[in-house]
DNA sequence: TTGTAGGCGTTATCAT
DNA sequence: ATGATAACGCCTACAA
């Protein structure tokens, strides 16, 4: 079934039928309705590689999901959808999973899809350096910070990772705990782990409390497992908290099983917190405190900018938006006592 | 910079460059070490578009999955990537959101990339109804069972739900629950949903136990959410029961919630059991007790039917694969009392 | 408003 | 082993 089917089947010209599937002035109202018709019945679909063969370029923005499965993603995915549908633009959302490079994915679809820009969710700047310059169009990076890299068409939009850690900290240690322990991301891999494990210190240095990386620190992948993994270490190494600081929703999940396994309850004997505000963290029993990040805001202000880039031509912008610290059951208020 | 260009480069006819960039024979030693090398410095790439256009087949293998974020569909598509990796076939992934038509789009991604065959990680029979038969390679259809499906083409490997339901009610029983509250999905719009509710329905008949749905079923989608408004639901409708069964372990998260929020704690007072074994449950605070779905098994099963379908034309079939009762935290031993 | 024809970059089918 | 050439399905001038 191909638009010459269309056109023997309705009468009339292929350049007709190609015209009124695409919407084009010039095709008088019978012989759209007439086409149309034909096309719906005969379950007619264009053929995208012919046409973006064809296609200098097209209507559509482009979005990179990477990360199956994360739900801030599918929660801005979800607004990113409101918002352009009110637009004349297309969306054409691709996923994929962790270990590619969201890049050289990108790169490609740019060269096959032709889309007027791209917004990445998430992402890691090693994979910027390495490929992004066979990229023209604007772009905006969302989650992840951007300024730092060199280039005149790549715009981001984040959360403070750095002040989103020190807030926690501080969250913490308004309620009276002094030694804090912190489990994260791998910082000298993930600039957002060390934005976090940064903004944590900052906090620290503040109150003038120890906080000693090798003592306090546990690093591993953002997952139940490692979160249980590193908990269960910072608690065999004998080190002694009242609190502990997950970088992740997930990782505190497994922690708070670890401190349980260890005779420790949340929150009686230890406060967790985590970062992100997973929707399951309030159904957690204890509910998990956490920073929610303004997965909305993220989304909405990331196509804000790309739209204006495309229109106007901005230039690039670095924006970071406003997050919520959810004080929740799995945070208690504690006598504060002399740090040891 | 197309093919065009680089026979012009090297001296070399178009097809003799098209056979040596695609590894095709009767290109001599020569020709395609000098091709490869053009193709190489001047940063070849070829148009996929074009040459998926002309392509009559590919050797790709497509695995469409419907549910991004579906933890269970992650662990398979592993499993698939590890044992298409080790034949000469190429995997073509392609996530799509819950609200599409995955037969839909399996049918343009036909036309346009003209895979070997298809694998399905979940699916609606009804979408299966509407579209499927415009494909006529060889599919598989995981998690969900197409053998009622008119399809000569198109095998599926399950879990058995209904004997998973059954068997999970059947272990509450036999720790001494006599009523047991059942929260899942919509019976009437999903196949597993109903499946999983008879499965219950038998366990109870079997025992002579009472089960009236109004009274003891909650239906919702598979979400947190839904499992909490469920068990809420339940509760508030003053009905008695000793444990509640969820067809699915983000709605037993949910439930859980639910019932501590109501004074009722597990497994003390209630005792709760989910269905897919999603890594989470283990990490809960009790772990939560369910039925664990053999992801790789039910993947591999999946890739090697595909594959001899392909190669040996074998005609489709429909398969189980086995399951496994995980009992822990969540489910508690209690007297049996006499049914009210 | 509609029809016709050329071409997008590639592969496939011939002939050489 | 290589070269020439006709498709693939669509869009887009341009002609009618």
């Amino acid at each position: 079934m191909t638009i010459k089917d269309l056109a023997q089947k309705t009468g009339y010209a292929v350049g007709t039928v190609s015209r009124a599937l695409n919407g084009h002035p010039n095709v008088s109202p019978k012989a759209r309705t007439i086409i149309l018709q034909a096309a719906k019945e005969s379950g007619f679909q264009l053929n995208t590689n012919a046409k973006q063969l064809k296609q200098t370029h097209s209507n559509a923005i482009l979005v990179v999901v990477k990360g199956v499965g994360n739900e801030l993603f599918s929660e801005m995915l979800e607004t990113i959808q409101r918002c352009v549908a009110q637009t004349r633009y297309q969306l054409l959302v691709d996923y994929m999973d962790e270990d590619m490079s969201e890049v050289a994915r990108a790169v490609r679809l740019c060269r096959e899809r032709k889309p007027l820009g791209v917004i990445f969710l998430g992402g890691s700047n090693q994979n910027f350096n390495k490929d992004f310059s066979a990229i023209d169009i604007p772009c905006v990076v969302v989650t992840n910070n951007a300024s730092t890299l060199p280039f005149a068409n790549l715009s981001s939009v984040t959360t403070d990772d750095r002040e989103v850690a020190r807030q926690a900290i501080e969250t913490m240690i308004a309620l009276g705990h002094r030694r804090i322990a912190v489990i994260g991301g791998d910082p000298t891999i993930s600039d957002t782990s060390r934005l976090r494990l940064e903004g944590c210190m900052d906090a620290f240095r503040a109150h003038g409390l120890p906080f000693d990386t090798a003592r306090d620190y546990r690093a591993g992948r953002y997952s139940w497992h490692n979160g249980y993994e590193a908990a269960q270490d910072l608690i065999r190494s004998g080190s002694r908290f009242t609190a502990i600081f997950a970088a992740a929703d997930v990782m505190a999940v497994g922690a708070i099983r670890a401190l349980w396994e260890n005779g420790l309850r949340v929150p009686r004997d230890v406060s967790v917190m985590g970062v992100d505000g997973l929707p399951l963290g309030s159904y957690l029993v204890p509910q998990l405190a956490t920073v929610i990040q303004d997965g909305t805001a993220l989304a909405k202000r990331g196509v804000e900018i790309l739209l204006r880039s495309i229109e106007e031509g901005t230039p690039a912008c670095h924006e970071t938006v406003p997050f919520r610290i959810a004080r929740r059951e799995s945070l208690r208020r504690i006598q504060a006592q002399g740090e040891t």
